[in-house]
DNA sequence: AAGTGGTCTAGACCACTAG
DNA sequence: TAGTGGTCTAGACCACTTT
């Protein structure tokens, strides 16, 4: 009868942590700060220690918090905006934009890189190709792992000889490329988690949640190459120039 | 001695759950089909609930699951391909791209869009915004929930008495921003988690990951919206058609 | 060695959907 | 009403970093 609902829908406790633990962080901490430690956190709020990491996971995912096993829970500073699209469309390796050439070899693709390189041109699965690694760097931070797909037959002039491996032979592999007319590209963003060996260049742990940048280049006799670049979801919030000329320089708006 | 490191790393249990489900999804299942319960499969793999949890958390994240409560959990179909950047820069509401308008209302905006509002123009906390709520569907399915930020500066023309709400009041606020000259626009892409009522819309749990995508419209006179776009990161691949013309239709590369 | 976050367990109860 | 995934607990041990 008179009984009014009180909580409709009751609020799940992490979600209420967050909400409170959000607040603090805007209010109370300066970025860098640590926090206390999940143990006493948990103690204060008199909550599970489970339950107090549900909320953490959730701020740490949307880049308030950074969290190191050995070390803390550390306030972290806003997102960095790393460009990833720009108005004309370019080679890697043109731009000066942070990328380090790692490594280069030569194998074949696996079976997704394949379907990607297929589309559209005539490349079959037992092709070879060479595989470029590099490394973003911003403000000498690692902030993404990519892997560059380049069909042998695509570069038919880079000499054998050359640097068999290193970061030598990924800039030939680049340099070469860079010699092909670009005719446009094709970019996709997705949700992923790191695999092992990205997580540990981008010192994160393995399965922890990246950007997955998938982009195809294509010159007049097909995909000339494809490059999947895996950057940190915690860090990084991606900008894509496609004209305008201010670069966006806001902090996040959504939680 | 003679002892040979069989495990340098030991690699915790949901990782290798994640690696042998997935495996499986790939052989055994077909999309759509429903996975045994996860009381049975943690018993099946002989792991505590929480750990098999673990694993399908990130197969899900990644876009391989689909879980719903008080049903199952379900082999997702690839992720959609959704158009986020055209060559040409364009009002919302131009394109025939799905959305769909709900609803607009005039108030004042959150602080985190005043910044965005602000720079390079003239524009103060105090000045009132029509806040448009559009829905992006694709194949019957909302993939992303939209609020367009639209100081009403920017559009003086429109008519106070025509429609005080509602979705023929959004219609009209789109409307009028399309008589402007847009100058260029600006976007980024970052994780986020879903607020409430956008994961209602998009028939989520709240704090569900998504991708935001905030978008400024410039015009001569500086920014003339602002446009925070919430997609679905489980079922969403976001597509830039930099250039090329051929869209991307392949599958997810990576984990 | 001490302290941190990461993994894991074995339970319990709740919210939701569908027959 | 039965069955599902979602939340929560109170422990335990492990991997890692720092001192």
């Amino acid at each position: 009868m008179g009984t009014t609902q009180l909580e409709t829908v009751p609020e799940p406790k992490y979600w209420h942590l967050k909400t409170v633990l959000s607040e603090a962080l805007d209010q109370d901490f300066a970025v860098g700060e640590v926090l206390p430690n999940e143990r006493e956190l948990a103690a204060r709020f008199g909550v599970a220690r489970a339950t107090l990491r549900q909320a953490l996971e959730q701020l740490e995912l949307e880049g308030r918090l950074q969290r190191r096993r050995g070390v803390g829970t550390t306030v972290a500073p806003p997102r960095v905006g790393v460009a990833v699209g720009s108005a004309q469309h370019s080679w890697p390796g043109e731009a000066v934009d942070g990328w380090e050439p790692q490594d280069a070899s030569e194998s074949l693709p696996p079976a997704a890189v394949v379907k990607l390189l297929g589309a559209g041109g005539a490349f079959a699965a037992d092709q070879p190709v060479h595989t470029v690694r590099r490394i973003r760097m911003t403000n000498g931070q690692a902030v993404a792992a990519e892997l560059l797909y380049v069909p042998a037959a695509s570069v038919p002039g880079l000499p054998a000889i050359e640097a068999p491996s290193g970061p030598a032979r990924a800039r030939a592999v680049l340099r070469e490329l860079q010699r092909l007319v670009l005719d446009g590209q094709d970019r996709s963003v997705e949700l992923g988690s790191a695999r092992a060996d990205d997580a540990k260049e981008l010192d994160r742990l393995p399965g922890a949640p990246v950007l997955l940048v998938t982009t195809r280049y294509f010159t007049a006799a097909g995909t000339a190459a494809v490059s999947v670049a895996t950057y940190r979801a915690d860090t990084c919030r991606l900008t894509f120039g496609d004209s305008g000329g201010v670069e966006i320089t806001h902090e996040p708006v959504a939680s």
